[in-house]
DNA sequence: TCTGGGGTCCTATTCCTA
DNA sequence: TCTGTAGGAATAGGACCC
């Protein structure tokens, strides 16, 4: 069995999710079908994550802000979205991808790429395994899926949101479910698409096509890949050759981490230095807990600062050896966070870690003074405790007020601030 | 009228060292 | 010791993805 082998043609299967999350909603509370259904923050701060068909009829889709959202469809439900929930749908939605191939890239909770290579002569074509999915999706887990097939990945992934029902005025109409573009058909598919199709071609790059005078795929084949080149760089030369249906990206089912973070946007702005320290004392802690987790340690730590006005900054240091303990991230993050002026108001922060290494194992030198060796052994009880009696039995002393421990989870808010997530005091 | 949280990748600049 | 230079690591920011 072997992967996107070179020589013979490849097929690449999209599998995408119609509206994932609104769509596992709705599956838990029947009461939800047939309503515009938005998952997200809904604070004044939150964003979209997710919304139903019957909400996008509204002109509502993801990344809109929560409070547009609401203005253009007052009557919409908002559900605060259940991290864990979909978490588990996307791991029984893995375990019938692997069923048909070994060979599965996911790229989001909803979203993965299959090749299927090396099954057609036990499975049948492409797209004969496409509704097989598509079909085995429904009745396993009660949620549809759109499905490209295509020779390179970018191509399926277009193919895929080809077949995805499509809002035409205040209707709804059914998509293909499966779309198929063979190779031969891998030009005709791409020339008419607007340039913003292709993947990596955001509001800035776009801007930048169209005063070259390309508004296609088309358009974009037509020029010549050196003046591409020369005005985008790297991805000059990467966006022709997909216009030109070019790929040769493989299928990799395992994929290295490369960062860990958190960052949280605030109900209301923070001034004040020792509020802000309190958050990167406890962000660190989520980030230090997550690292262990995956058993992976890192070098250097990322300061995020997000003011009022949106301008946004990282600071970052470098260890000389990595780090997974909290009280580490949290010193570096701390230290880091003493150099900025946040007097004029934060509305985000973050702590990251990069540089990783796996193991979580360490090279302590002796600027460390033992305090990472010694941690190492309080992080592993405090992992310990926690997988026991839960994430807030124990954490920085620090943290610990009137109302308890406050530790951060992962997903504990996804989109933005809820309507009543006052952090101030 | 506003703009989340998880990331990856690329580029430019700066600083250090050979 | 001064000067130039080349390369690598660290740093910061921006664009993009779901």
């Amino acid at each position: 069995v072997t992967g996107g082998q070179a020589g013979s043609e490849r097929t690449i299967l999209h599998v995408d999710m119609d509206s994932f999350f609104a769509a596992v909603e709705v599956l838990v509370d029947p009461d939800l079908a047939g309503k515009p259904v938005i998952v997200g923050g809904a604070g004044d701060r939150g964003v979209v994550a997710s919304c139903s068909y019957e909400a996008r009829v509204f002109g509502i889709h993801s990344a809109m802000p929560s409070a547009q959202a609401r203005r253009l469809c007052p009557h919409a439900v908002f559900v605060h979205g259940h991290y864990d929930l979909y978490s588990d749908y996307s791991r029984r939605l893995h375990q019938i991808f692997e069923s048909y191939t070994p060979w599965v890239e996911g790229i989001s909770l909803d979203e993965a790429f299959l090749d299927v290579t090396g099954a057609r002569r036990l499975l049948g074509n492409g797209e004969a395994i496409g509704w097989a999915i598509r079909s085995q999706v429904k009745d396993d887990l009660g949620l549809w899926c759109a499905v490209g097939v295509a020779p390179s990945k970018f191509v399926a992934k277009l193919a895929s949101k080809a077949a995805k029902p499509k809002v035409v005025g205040r209707e709804v109409k059914p998509g293909a479910g499966v779309l198929v573009v063979p190779a031969a058909g891998v030009l005709d598919f791409l020339r008419p698409l607007p340039i913003e199709a292709l993947w990596g071609v955001g509001p800035a790059t776009a801007t930048k096509l169209k005063r070259l005078g390309a508004l296609t795929v088309g358009d974009l084949a037509d020029l010549p890949a050196d003046q591409l080149r020369r005005s985008l760089g790297k991805s000059g030369q990467h966006l022709h050759d997909l216009s030109w249906g070019r790929d040769p990206r493989a299928v990799e089912p395992v994929q290295a981490v490369k960062s860990v973070g958190h960052e949280e946007t605030y109900a209301h702005d923070h001034h004040e230095h020792d509020t802000l320290h309190r958050e990167a004392v406890r962000m660190a802690d989520a980030v230090a807990q997550r690292l262990r987790t995956h058993h992976l340690a890192g070098r250097t730590v990322v300061l995020k600062v997000r003011f009022h006005d949106f301008n946004t900054i990282t600071r970052s240091h470098t260890l000389p050896s990595a780090i997974d303990s909290g009280p580490g991230i949290a010193r570096a993050a701390t230290a880091l966070l003493e150099q900025v002026d946040v007097t004029a108001g934060v509305r985000l922060l973050g702590v990251s870690v990069t540089n990783l290494s796996e193991g979580g194992g360490r090279q302590l030198s002796l600027d460390d003074v033992g305090d990472e060796a010694t941690w190492s052994n309080a992080s592993a009880a405090i992992d310990a405790v926690r997988q026991r009696f839960g994430d807030e039995a124990v954490g920085p002393a620090s943290l610990v007020d009137a109302e308890g421990l406050h530790v951060k989870r992962r997903g504990a808010q996804q989109w933005g601030p809820g309507a009543r997530g006052r952090t101030d005091r």
